[in-house]
RNA sequence: GCCUCGGUAGCUCAGCUGGUCCAGAGCGAUUGACUUGUAAUCAAUAGGUCGCGUGUUCGAAUCACGCUCGGGGCUCCA
């Protein structure tokens, strides 16, 4: 809705002559004159029509407002199309106009010209400060609350520890004894009481390491990424992609923004409790997408599907997807707007093989996880099901306590709020007692009815899969928030944090001593292979190795005319140094060599993503 | 959305009971000297309408109000 407001003198109008549109009204309506009144000049617009009631009440609210500032005690209300080009129906607009109207009339003299008619008017504006302002109302826009948000405050839930020994006991009841961040997450996840007021570290390393930083010009939690976090992002999104492609999912790629008309598409977004972005173009409304689901299941509904390729995966590297979080929301990269999440749907032939798969993508988001550097011990598990599946399904679950070998947490709910029936999440735990969501799988029982996802099975007949959401590492950003609050807790214990070997984005930095081993350190570059860069910069030898270790480089080369001489290189090994003495070993370059070669083994791997010379580096921050 | 803190040089910040120590420091950048042996070599140079606007005042980075951007918290959290 677009107001103008004028605090006028007299405003008078006549109806002439009705438009097509016009509304009909008595004789003595189609005229009227008003005496220091305040007149709104009102158009009503497109979108103003998804909420009249509410669209009304603000309308009021900013008129009287301004009533109240100019101390007027009449006002005009008065249709006015050509203050916006995309303007409602007529019927909405003469809905809206006259409930504002009604409204107003509880506390102001007010007069409301004729909707649809050709009028001439005169107006006489008092000329103050305050006497002409446009108000534009755009209520709750950009968002949708979701059917499956409003409803989500409905959902109880049971709280339950779920033991070694396949007891569920009353989360408030179990002894945590000996699973502090268990306690931890518990509470965060039930009570949701914590007291923090610092910021948690891996904003300040994200930003040091020249990794990710805050991107002013763009909305909050959309992240830019300088060469070192663009590196250390892309191998991780490459081990999950290979992790993905050994379990043999296809990897795929679909559009990041939706029509949101689409049939099947709006009752999903019903389902998903997430604020989206929402981009107008040209006559259509689209939603920017907040996981792959849309494009994989539209995929698969236009696929020919046999049993023979069941179970059928699909994985596609979301960049991005899209979750308008609330402002609050948001930290460093713990939480954003815009992430990077793999999220790969399989198609089993029935709850039997889905269970199956659930239990195998279990046992493969551990193994992701711990490639990437994270162990069970530094996450907590929640698994969360019905009560029905839960009955039927009672030693499957105690089986995957077994496998990590410590309580975890159960959310129990007595009928299914959602679309799935079982998940499991494994949540870090970071040193602010902050929980958040990684790997997840979901059995889904309701989208392959949804978008009509159908297989033939041995007798030729059409069947429904049971599906299953799973991201194996949970966002990419997170994995690497993990991976930093993780090294910062390790330096709390004085211990050196440091990237694993594979992740590092320098990982073996040559110094040399003075401009006359400059070649040689060049040449062993050549030799090494590997991220290996060489500090030319006109320092002292002392500099240049403090800031080595302020990039987390795993190994430090010095080349000397002593190295020169021996053929030895002095390599100092953070990850056997403390932050008192450095781990200094001599070896040779072969020794080096077989070393990286033994803690890169397996891992992805992308060259060096800066100049090998320090001195033709720039800064980023 | 609410609360709270903040915006001064590329970065981190000092100054903020209003007035030639107010426009500063360290880091970084540039230039020069030094050719260096394991956590900061020395010196010089360049860089800022102190977030924007309005007001108070003889005078505003400093006080007031409004706006804006950002951090953190709450709410929220698949």
């Amino acid at each position: 809705m677009q107001l103008l407001l004028i605090h006028s003198d007299f405003i008078e109008f006549e109806a002439k002559r009705p438009t097509k549109l016009a509304e009909e009204v008595e004789d003595s309506a189609k005229k009227g004159r008003l005496d220091e009144a305040l007149c709104a000049f009102i158009a009503v617009e497109k979108f103003d029509e998804d909420d009249t009631d509410a669209v009304i009440a603000e309308g009021a609210k900013q008129v009287a407002d301004v009533a109240n500032q100019v101390k007027a005690n009449r006002i005009m209300i008065y249709p006015y199309a050509h203050l916006s080009s995309s303007l409602s129906t007529p019927a909405t607009a003469v809905k809206i106009l006259k409930g504002m109207a009604d409204v107003l009339s509880e506390n102001y003299e007010v007069m409301r010209a004729p909707f649809g008619w050709y009028k001439a008017f005169t107006i006489s504006c008092k000329g103050h400060p305050l006497s002409e302002l446009s108000r534009s109302i755009r209520l709750g826009e950009g968002e949708v609350v979701s059917e499956a948000l409003k409803s989500e405050a409905k959902a109880v839930s049971y709280w339950r520890v779920l033991d070694l020994d396949g007891n569920l006991v009353d989360a408030d009841q179990f002894n945590f004894e000996g699973h502090t961040n268990l306690q931890k997450f518990a509470n965060y996840e039930i009570s949701k009481a914590r007291a923090v007021d610092k910021v948690p570290p891996h904003v300040e390393l994200m930003r040091r390491l020249e990794l990710v930083d805050y991107e002013p010009g763009s909305d909050s939690g959309n992240m830019r990424y300088y060469p070192k976090g663009r590196l250390v992002k892309s191998l991780l999104e490459n081990l999950v992609l290979e992790k993905a492609a050994d379990m043999g999912a296809m990897e795929v790629e679909t559009p990041i923004m939706y029509d949101m008309e689409h049939p099947t598409l709006k009752k999903y977004l019903d389902r998903f409790p997430a604020r989206q972005y929402q981009i107008d173009s040209d006559k259509r409304k689209l939603f920017l997408r907040f996981a792959a689901c849309f494009g994989q299941f539209l995929m698969g509904h236009d696929m020919s599907i046999s049993y023979k390729s069941l179970p059928l995966k699909m994985i596609e590297m979301t960049r991005y997807s899209f979750r308008r979080e609330q402002r609050g929301e948001l930290v460093g990269i713990r939480r954003l707007r815009a992430f990077t999440m793999p999220d790969m749907h399989t198609m089993t032939r029935d709850m039997y093989s889905a269970i199956e798969e659930f239990r195998k993508q279990y046992l493969a988001s551990i193994d992701v996880l711990r490639e990437a550097g994270l162990e069970v011990e530094d996450y907590e598990v929640a698994i969360r099901f019905t009560q029905d599946f839960y009955k039927e399904n009672q030693e499957f679950i105690a089986g995957l306590v077994d496998i990590i070998k410590k309580p975890v947490l159960i959310e129990m709910w007595d009928e299914r709020f959602f679309y799935f029936v079982l998940k499991f999440e494994f949540n870090f735990v970071d040193t602010m007692d902050k929980a958040s969501a990684l790997s997840t799988v979901q059995i889904d029982v309701e989208n392959a009815d949804r978008y009509d996802i159908n297989y033939i099975d041995e007798s030729g007949a059409r069947r429904r899969p049971i599906l299953l959401h799973c991201s194996p590492s949970g966002a990419i950003e997170r994995v690497m928030y993990a991976i930093l609050e993780k090294a910062a807790r390790l330096s709390l214990q004085g211990k050196l944090p440091m990237l694993e070997t594979w992740l590092s984005p320098t990982q073996v930095r040559i110094i040399p001593v003075a401009e006359r081993h400059q070649e040689r350190a060049l040449a062993l570059a050549g030799i090494l292979g590997f991220r290996t860069d060489i500090d030319d910069r006109d320092e002292t030898v002392g500099k240049k190795i403090r800031d080595a270790g302020r990039e987390w480089v795993p190994y430090v080369a010095v080349i000397g005319d002593e190295e020169l001489q021996s053929g030895q290189l002095a390599v100092t090994i953070r990850s056997e140094s403390t932050p008192k003495s450095p781990a200094k070993k001599s070896m040779t370059v072969d020794e080096l060599k077989e070393r990286l070669t033994g803690e890169t083994k397996g891992k992805p791997w992308r060259r060096l993503p800066l100049a090998m010379r320090l001195s033709e580096r720039p800064r980023f921050i």
